[in-house]
DNA sequence: TTGTACGCGTTATCAG
DNA sequence: CTGATAACGCGTACAA
């Protein structure tokens, strides 16, 4: 009683004894067990849950960035998984760290299936979704601009004459990719120029198959002029089909969802809609503390951040 | 009890019990509390701790994927902290994953700081230093075959005719740059090359930095015709620097430890050195649950993962 | 096959 | 200021 005392400097100890519980910590190499600390009731267990589709994206590392600065201003540790844009390992990661006891959780979400995360809220456990929404599942959660930052670029494709600008998107059916595309659709309709569904490719979850996209468009009858990629992995790919093809790299002009390093020093007509995945983390972190520090349960906050297109 | 033996699968649980059990349990929403479990002597966490000095540098989310990988097979849980190259971060890190009771712990350690590794041995808890070593601390450890790996790209820079190379690294004291300045000299050595030390500039930690630091040199009156760049920080600096000089880009060679995307289709005369830092993940993991499962104590064990030289 | 007693390490509470 | 007691949720050992 009176180690547990001293090491949560309670105060009322005395000093000498402090300093010889102090002594003895040192000598035995003594550490208090945070999981048996966590198990009383009310107790906190200082532990957060970040879950991520891909950890080796260097946006998602970023966001990971952000969401850790947060925490660990307030002393808390974070367990990180990994779901592989699965939705039952992220299923079964949001099952054990809900029986880690997490302070709270924050995920990217795969897809559209929402009973799991459901299952968090009636645990009283703060949840935040981040970069990605649920259609229908209201909670509190960041994402970009995606509308906007998508009609901002194919805007700019728009105005300098294109009029066969690919789209290339990853899942088809998940959220944020819809986000983009529908920029790209009415950046269109605003500029009165009609799409081609056939410029339109979804379904690219690597560079190599935005690759094969890309390179299939380009061989087919009617080339695209421009592309829109509407994530890094897509541009990625966009690029090595253009190299490949064999035509002048400056040829087409892209502009992609996601800046990377160096991406202005690439020998390409490359634009990229920018933003800031560490403030996204960092806005998802604050979010869920938001939560864990109101008594009442608060409404659902959605947040947008802004894009900005470079080049 | 009963509800622990049906969660455990013991099988003495009679059919029909079973089923009301879990229908309870689904009613309830129960979940069983693994810190809990834990507290019991002899208990796994079934929880690894992973420390690294950047979360958000592709290179370690390549490894914090490998060690994903194989710990999640096992289906063990991991703790990730940013020591953001802070030796007091990495202090704190390590103690409260002690104290979180840890099955074991993976560090890529900041500096040759090692008492509170030392802890972590003493708390019978398997430690791996990954993708860096410490010198005279003897535990297992993966690290990149760097000497070699630096050795090879500066002889191939003096094979073609360099013979004023830079030599651009980050800390000044670590065992890693360490390894790789050792192979900048000993190429120069084999090659009867005298090195000139106003071309050695350590201690550049972002690109901004080796970007100075090469600008620097550029206009200096006796200009390097090549540089060796011994990271990926440094290798994005150096190419801005001379990007950033007016001069042809191709006008002088590059070589950098660390292959990142992309690479291959900049403007520049520019190799690098590749490796896997997945494997090392991997390895790394590996390693820590050869400890976990044996009963006696293990000879520390090293590896050297090999590196190729692309173009 | 099911249940009881106990102890893991911690802290709130109350007694001294 | 310090110590004793009880309780958190779980699983081993043993009893029924």
């Amino acid at each position: 009683m009176t180690v547990s005392r001293v090491l949560r400097e309670t105060g009322d100890v005395r000093a000498e004894k402090v300093q010889r519980v102090r002594d003895a910590i040192l000598e035995l190499g003594y550490r208090r067990n945070e999981n048996a600390r966590s198990i009383r009731p009310g107790q906190r267990t200082d532990l957060f849950g970040l879950i991520v589709t891909d950890v080796s994206n260097p946006y998602y590392g970023q966001l990971e960035l952000g969401v850790e600065e947060v925490l660990t201003s307030r002393g808390i540790r974070m367990l990180v998984g990994n779901s592989d844009e699965r939705i039952d390992r992220e299923q079964d990661l949001v099952s054990d760290f809900l029986g880690r006891k997490v302070d709270g959780l924050i995920v990217v979400p795969v897809g559209e299936r929402s009973a799991h995360l459901q299952a968090v809220r009636s645990a009283g456990v703060p949840l935040v979704l981040a970069s990605r929404a649920i259609a229908g599942f209201d909670v509190d959660g960041v994402v970009l601009d995606d509308v906007r930052g998508a009609y901002d670029g194919v805007a700019t494709l728009l105005a300098h004459g294109h009029r066969r600008i690919a789209f290339l998107g990853h899942s088809s059916s998940a959220f944020t990719p819809a986000r983009r595309l529908d920029g790209y659709l009415r950046a269109h309709a605003d500029a009165g120029v009609a799409t081609d569904p056939a410029l339109i490719k979804m379904g690219q979850r690597d560079p190599e198959a935005a690759r094969r996209a890309l390179q299939d468009l380009l061989r087919s009858g009617h080339a695209p002029t421009a592309v829109f990629s509407a994530n890094n992995r897509n541009t990625v790919g966009a690029l090595r089909a253009i190299a490949d093809s064999g035509m002048d790299p400056r040829a087409i002009a892209v502009v992609g969802f996601d800046a990377f390093e160096l991406f202005d020093l690439l020998p390409f007509d490359l634009s990229v809609i920018e933003h800031d995945a560490r403030a996204l983390g960092r806005t998802a972190a604050e979010l869920a503390l938001r939560q864990l520090d109101s008594d009442a349960p608060l409404a659902p906050e959605r947040r947008e951040l802004p894009t900005r297109l470079r080049n």
